[in-house]
DNA sequence: GTTGAGCGTT
């Protein structure tokens, strides 16, 4: 069964979330079903991936249909080297069932009224939606390759430069000084200007 | 080709 995360959302009446963290960004769907299948009834995996590039993300949510093999799982694959890495399992936060699930502990209490949501409230519109989308995507994007990145390439090198520089404390002073002396000309310039341009053109 | 804390698709 490969048609994970291919068909939107399955059936996902009575399943529980498993978040699968720190796996590697090669595994996909089909990887992690034979492991945690292994240990009960998984209805479907679905691994985020990238909106542009398509590359997986690190981590994968397993939906099973028993909340006692979701348990089993987290406690027998948590820890696992999957790929090569340990993979971290636990209870997903949000879902279908984040009703029945709080903190990792599953809680079969009587749920909810489900017809709460009924009040027709337009406050947010949907710019505030898309801002809020956005600005989720772009948090989780400068968290990974970003620091990375600087870690790399922008910021050792700019540090260790400016750092032991000397020239840079001298060159940030006169610039400092050059502004405001470029400040008290600029506001004396007028008088100069004004004076060389009525000495220029005395027409 | 790389990366590494976190919570998800219509």
């Amino acid at each position: 069964m490969s048609h994970f995360g291919r068909s939107g959302l399955p059936d996902i009446s009575d399943t529980y979330s498993l978040l699968i963290l720190n796996i590697s960004f090669r595994t996909m769907a089909d990887d992690l079903f034979p492991l945690f299948d292994r240990y009960g009834k998984v209805v479907d995996i679905f691994i985020p991936k990238d909106r542009r590039t398509g590359d997986s993300r690190g981590f994968a949510f397993v939906r099973y249909k028993y909340a006692d093999e979701a348990q089993k799982a987290v406690d027998r694959l948590d820890g696992l080297k999957v790929d090569g890495r340990e993979v971290t399992v636990q209870f997903a936060k949000y879902g279908p069932n984040a009703e029945r699930i709080h903190r990792g502990r599953i809680i079969e209490k009587s749920p909810r009224n489900k017809g709460r949501s009924r009040s027709c409230s337009p406050r947010r519109s949907s710019k505030y939606h898309d801002d809020d989308y956005r600005d989720r995507e772009y948090r989780r994007r400068s968290r990974s390759r970003s620091r990375s990145r600087d870690r790399y390439h922008g910021r050792e090198r700019g540090y260790r430069y400016r750092s032991y520089s000397p020239d840079y404390d001298r060159d940030r002073y006169d610039d400092e000084h050059r502004n405001r002396s470029r400040s008290f000309e600029s506001r004396g310039s007028r008088r100069t200007v004004d004076d060389q341009s009525r000495s220029v053109s005395p027409s």
